[in-house]
RNA sequence: CGCCGGGUAGAGCAGUGGCAGCUCGCGGGGCUCAUAAUCCCGAGGUCGGGGGUUCGAAUCCCCCCCCGGCAA
């Protein structure tokens, strides 16, 4: 039997890519001789500089480690040339592949990409999918070109998103997923069985780097809005607002909204107001209200409404901003 | 030295020098066909740790530990 032996190097940053990589690792023909992850970033209070999750992966497992700044330079593409891979697979790695980069390996650059493309390019197609209503997702296996997330189209597998989906739920399961994607497809492609399926660009959506204030709840928006954007926001940015309490006068603090769901109610509140309706928790929003399930306020513990109602009585009577 | 808030009963919170409190939970009892409802009684604290000031410290001063929000 012919051992079939392909030099791949893994890209990857965050724990989404750390799964896939695992697959990768699992499979007896690939010849994994590296891993590239961006540099450790100070992180936290402390502001210790912190490796990624694909780095400490990498180095529980003896892999070599490369984290260059950036992958437009000389010194990158020397370097890439002399460790000749076959193949180099990216998932969620964080820069754009440089185009004098692709050619190197004779078997291209794949990415694992968590949306079914065209739908949803580009950095935060999970929590898109959420934000959207979508009923289904799932994720891509593609070749990559010198765009975003264009190249043609290897394998897709399709996924349900449950009724509460969350990120974290959502996350792992196309983690999982992703790592089926590879076991199953990765040796199809190499043998030349899979046909590379252009992606039809009329179709395609764009998403955009998540910022602090897409956190931000306007709480004239409808309910099921503000539910989908606690979802797909939560734990980061969060979903956040802001509470003046009545003992702290003229102090605005930090509101995370951690969980919540549409009340069935359809008793107006005005927004940003709370009530207590049907022993629920609620705020008002554009339209139905909101049910708090899940709060924490600045300085404290995440806790159930419930309880920190016991310590803030005040809380069923505010108003939210 | 990044900025700010916090640590008090099992949980959540009040309490700025003079008896350690509130809501909930927990235990026992009453009422009830019954109850997560209601009433009565009760247990439960090294006030994060150490040092200092004081007749007296949860409270003021110094040092340390831990938690969270912001920022990155």
């Amino acid at each position: 039997m012919i051992q079939k032996n392909y030099r791949t190097i893994f890209f990857g940053t965050p724990d989404f890519s750390v799964p896939i990589l695992e697959a990768l690792a699992d499979l007896e023909f690939i010849n994994l001789i590296g891993v590239v992850t961006q540099p450790d970033k100070p992180v936290g209070r402390k502001q210790e500089l912190t490796p990624s999750p694909v780095k400490m992966w990498a180095e529980k497992h003896n892999l070599p480690v490369w984290q260059p700044k950036s992958l437009r330079t000389q010194h990158v593409l020397d370097q890439s040339k002399s460790f000749t891979p076959d193949l180099c697979v990216v998932v969620a790695y964080g820069k754009i592949i440089p185009a004098n980069l692709l050619d190197i390996p004779q078997h291209g650059w794949l990415n694992v990409h968590a949306s079914l493309l065209p739908k949803y390019r580009g950095a935060s197609p999970i929590q898109a999918a959420i934000l959207n209503g979508e009923k289904t997702t799932g994720v891509t296996l593609m070749k990559i070109d010198a765009g975003l997330d264009t190249g043609p189209v290897i394998d897709q597998q399709t996924i349900m998103l449950d009724q509460a989906e969350n990120f974290e739920s959502l996350h792992d399961k196309l983690g999982q997923l992703g790592a089926d994607i590879i076991k199953k497809s990765l040796l199809p492609y190499l043998d030349g069985k899979l046909p590379l399926q252009p992606q039809d660009n009329k179709l395609a959506t764009l998403t955009t780097v998540i910022s602090k204030e897409d956190g931000r709840i306007e709480w004239k928006k409808s309910a099921n809005d503000i539910y989908r954007q606690i979802r797909a926001y939560t734990p980061w940015p969060g979903a956040y607002c802001f509470w003046k309490q009545t003992r702290k006068e003229s102090v605005e603090q930090r509101l995370k909204i951690l969980s919540a769901k549409p009340s069935n109610s359809t008793h107006p509140l005005a927004p940003g107001h709370i009530a207590l309706q049907d022993s629920h928790l609620t705020v008002g929003c554009g339209g139905h209200g909101l049910i708090l399930t899940r709060i924490q306020l600045e300085g404290k513990k995440p806790l159930p409404v419930d309880e920190f109602i016991k310590g803030y009585p005040e809380f069923i009577q505010a108003v939210l901003s």
